[in-house]
DNA sequence: TGTACATCAGTGAACGCGCGTTCACTGATGTAC
DNA sequence: TGTACATCAGTGAACGCGCGTTCACTGATGTAC
């Protein structure tokens, strides 16, 4: 039941067959889940159907609608997270690593532009990404406790992910990995709800993505004013105006 | 269809009867949404069911399922946003109200006091409404645009009743209202996954508030420090430890 | 005070429908010898 | 190279079930005169 796909042997012809049953019902699932906006309130030849399929044919490749529903959630949970992880991987690789950090001042230039960068690519991936996003999210606070705990670690491995880039990117003085964590998490949290405007509102998506990094930067401000205020008052660095 | 209870008499004899048909259905409909954890999946006869009255009784108090829908959602709405404003006027009537406002440590002080107070308000209630609390945020992301639009309206209604608190309670030095504005949105947001922190893991509770208090002191401590870093630097406070 | 009527929450039986699931079958492809 | 068999994705018909909804009815309460 639970393996599928890696079999014992396969000539290496066909790595992928064009549309199997399999995923044409997976991405009718996803199709259907992302318009009528719930996993849980589809059923089996609603699927089928859409996929242009038997509704017996279901059985072939699941066991039962929870069966597809994890194969799906996985599937899902690979997408978002390796997405964001190849693109999160860009801004250092372009050369924002700084070698000499003892100045605030450029430290907070790091860290604008990097909000500014970062909060670009989640939002082009999510943008990119709409239906996969869209049902994630609502399982995030959803029906099936199984996928809820799996939504949850995956913003929790972001946010680790996330630490991981400004911790070895910039250092903010005197900011430590533990608040690093703290701070990553309300900010992917945050971007949850930022990205669902985004979609939401394609007419003030700029606007929006003006708001997300205003907000990163409040963090960074708020978490560097907490540590060692009299740095960032000698800097003479002005926030951005509203 | 629309109208209900308000009738033209009611000889001021009995102004709620005790558990009415429809206050049956709408409770258990609350109930089965809360513990399922959705209200798209439930059914008509299942909520009859559980409200121990023939599935045919449903349609003397509701045109169809939606229009339960609608009554629940409205009622839950008024149960939250209410009960928030009568609890957010507490610390206000306190005394809280600064009448000198140039010293900056004093008002962070005060924004640390109302921000500690403020989120034990909020965990608080959310226990208190755990059902109620439980279906409106599901429905904030969820199937019907309608009431994801309400839920999202309700929560920006909440973070204008903090504007106005926090305008009133507290100027911190240079801080705009259209920035306090995003700030209370930001916070009222990130409160929605405090509160479920709150509810799934009661063992972490004081830790989760305690998280919630400083992620609102980090916004304030960002706010002044982007207006006025001078004011910071020669206050001298501290920031609370992680 | 009594009678006639309207309203209203509730019941029970019955309907047609779409659902998940099972069964027996087909036809294509892969594998053994 | 050919033959026999296994596997596998797919089909179509049929099942029993719970669903939403409708109909005709009941009994209690309120209202008019």
């Amino acid at each position: 039941m639970a393996d599928n796909s890696e079999k014992k042997k396969s000539p290496a012809k066909l790595p992928e067959r064009p549309t199997s049953g399999r995923q044409k019902l997976m991405e009718s699932a996803l199709a259907l889940a992302a318009s009528t906006r719930s996993l849980a309130t589809l059923g089996l030849r609603e699927v089928a159907r859409h996929a242009g399929l038997n509704p017996n044919t279901f059985y072939r490749h699941f066991k039962d609608f929870d069966d597809l529903g994890v194969a799906m959630l996985k599937e899902l949970g690979t997408e978002l997270r390796t997405g964001l992880r190849e693109r999160r991987m860009r801004p250092a690789a372009k050369g924002f690593r700084l070698s000499d950090l003892s100045n605030p001042a450029e430290g907070l230039a790091q860290a604008q532009a990097l909000a500014r960068e970062s909060v670009g690519l989640v939002l082009d991936f999510v943008k990119d990404h709409r239906e996969a996003y869209i049902v994630g999210i609502r399982e995030l606070h959803g029906t099936s406790p199984v996928m809820r705990k799996a939504m949850q670690q995956m913003l929790e491995d972001i946010a680790k992910d996330m630490t991981e880039d400004l911790l070895g990117v910039l250092k903010l003085p005197a900011v430590t990995p533990e608040e690093m964590i703290e701070v990553a998490r309300v900010i992917v949290r945050q971007m949850v709800f930022f990205s669902m405007d985004y979609l939401d509102q394609p007419a003030r998506q700029q606007e929006i993505k003006r708001e997300a990094e205003r907000f990163i930067l409040l963090l960074f401000w708020g978490a560097i004013a907490a540590r060692a205020p009299a740095l960032l008052a000698q800097s003479g660095l002005k926030f951005p105006a509203i």
